[in-house]
DNA sequence: TGAGGTGACTTAACGGCCTC
DNA sequence: GAGGCCGTTAAGTCACCTCA
């Protein structure tokens, strides 16, 4: 790695681009989990799942509408999808705008249940990821922009159901100066772990022996009880209704910063962490690092857009940051797919499967691939 | 009338301080 | 050292206003 640690990478950001804030390592801190939250969704587009991607949408507990969290990355079964275009000449494309497309005036959106303050794309290029359009009952509508060449936007408008079949969480927790080992990070393992064991039909528990168990209620009022990760794969390979209907697959996706220590020797935070989650990711120190030198600080020519929309953002004075897994300018999302297409196989190294053992990430790409193509509107029903 | 800017507000994530 | 709490920073939503 070209440099000592994230905690090094952390203080150069905080030097060069953060030095107008209060709290330059603070700030830089901030902006480190937005890249972890960046690294994430691009490699899910990668894998192909943006058109199923909702971002921060808010997830009832399981049987506890009461409670909602607000999660990183959720992805949702596709009931249906259609294909728009617009011109450059139309920009920006408003929720309203697309809502009015001549391909959707067929399913009569209600006017006030389109989303106001949404922009797929605005005149100044800037693109919002999974942009919700409207909510109509069960089912929501987010548009996704393809391409956007020879002044003609193609569009995809995914028809999404609100329960999700799986959920990403991102965390990333720094190091005090001077302190090898941070006490906050209990605090964010615990935030994680408890939306990672609420949200979800099935369950955790343990057995006196130690073993995690799993279970899920059925209609009757029985139980499907068994070893945790057996059913867990029974369920994912199933077609039950009682099993599928509310099963959500929880990841989280957690950044290496020095008093985690390190992904073989545990402590107890990612223990936390690991038993919480279905699948438990690890981005390594050299991968975190890699991302921002080869697109933020060091970049090819090619790549400079991603690095202007970085700095463009962060400023010290008041503007729209064009650097987030929300809104990104149009020219780095751009080069963002390109470098996570070119370089996909060394990506893949930079994380490390904590949990389950024994796993992989193509089985985790597997697992979310059989369950977006259940059929769901059967399961549903 | 609709696009775009602004400010109030909520939610979340960060590092660091404080207590035990 | 462990863990609770806090101030700062930032993201996102929404209502409201201005202006073409």
């Amino acid at each position: 790695m070209a440099y000592p640690s994230v905690d090094q990478l952390q203080k150069l950001l905080a030097k060069e681009v953060f030095h107008y804030a209060k709290d330059t390592k603070k700030a830089a801190g901030r902006a480190l989990g937005t890249f972890v939250e960046i690294i994430t969704f691009y490699y899910l587009k990668f894998w192909g799942f943006e058109r199923y991607i909702a971002i921060e949408r808010p997830l009832p507990e399981y049987a506890n509408d009461d409670l909602t969290h607000n999660v990183e990355y959720s992805l949702h079964p596709a009931y249906d999808k259609k294909m728009v275009e617009f011109k450059d000449d139309d920009l920006p494309l408003t929720a309203k705008k697309i809502a009015g497309h001549k391909e959707l005036t067929p399913i009569g959106i209600p006017g006030d249940s389109i989303k106001k303050s949404k922009v797929l794309l605005s005149k100044d290029l800037t693109l919002r990821n999974s942009c919700t359009i409207c909510d109509l009952r069960d089912l929501f509508l987010n548009a996704y922009l393809d391409n956007f060449s020879q002044g003609i936007a193609r569009c995809a408008i995914s028809f999404l159901h609100r329960k999700p079949f799986a959920i990403f969480e991102c965390k990333r927790v720094g190091v005090e100066e001077g302190v090898k080992k941070g006490p906050q990070t209990i605090e964010k393992a615990k935030q994680g772990a408890y939306v990672a064991r609420t949200v979800s039909s099935l369950q955790k528990m343990r057995y006196a022996d130690g073993r995690l168990g799993g279970l899920i209620e059925k209609k009757d009022g029985t139980f499907c009880l068994q070893e945790y990760y057996s059913l867990l794969a029974k369920v994912i390979a199933s077609n039950d209704p009682e099993l599928l209907a509310d099963f959500i697959l929880t990841i989280g996706v957690v950044s290496n910063h020095g008093n985690w220590f390190t992904s073989e020797n545990h402590n107890k935070e990612l223990k936390v962490l690991a038993q919480s989650y279905d699948w438990l990711l690890f981005l390594t120190d050299e991968g975190i690092a890699q991302f921002i030198d080869d697109l933020l600080l060091h970049p090819k020519k090619e790549f400079s857009p991603v690095r202007n929309a970085l700095l463009a953002s962060y400023t010290g004075k008041k503007v729209v940051n064009k650097f987030t897994k929300v809104k990104i300018a149009l020219s780095a999302d751009a080069e963002l797919q390109s470098y996570f297409s070119v370089n996909a196989q060394a990506i893949e190294g930079w994380f490390i499967v904590i949990a389950p053992a024994q796993k992989n990430l193509a089985m985790l790409r597997s697992e979310l691939k059989t369950l977006k193509s259940k059929d769901w509107p059967r399961i549903h029903s």
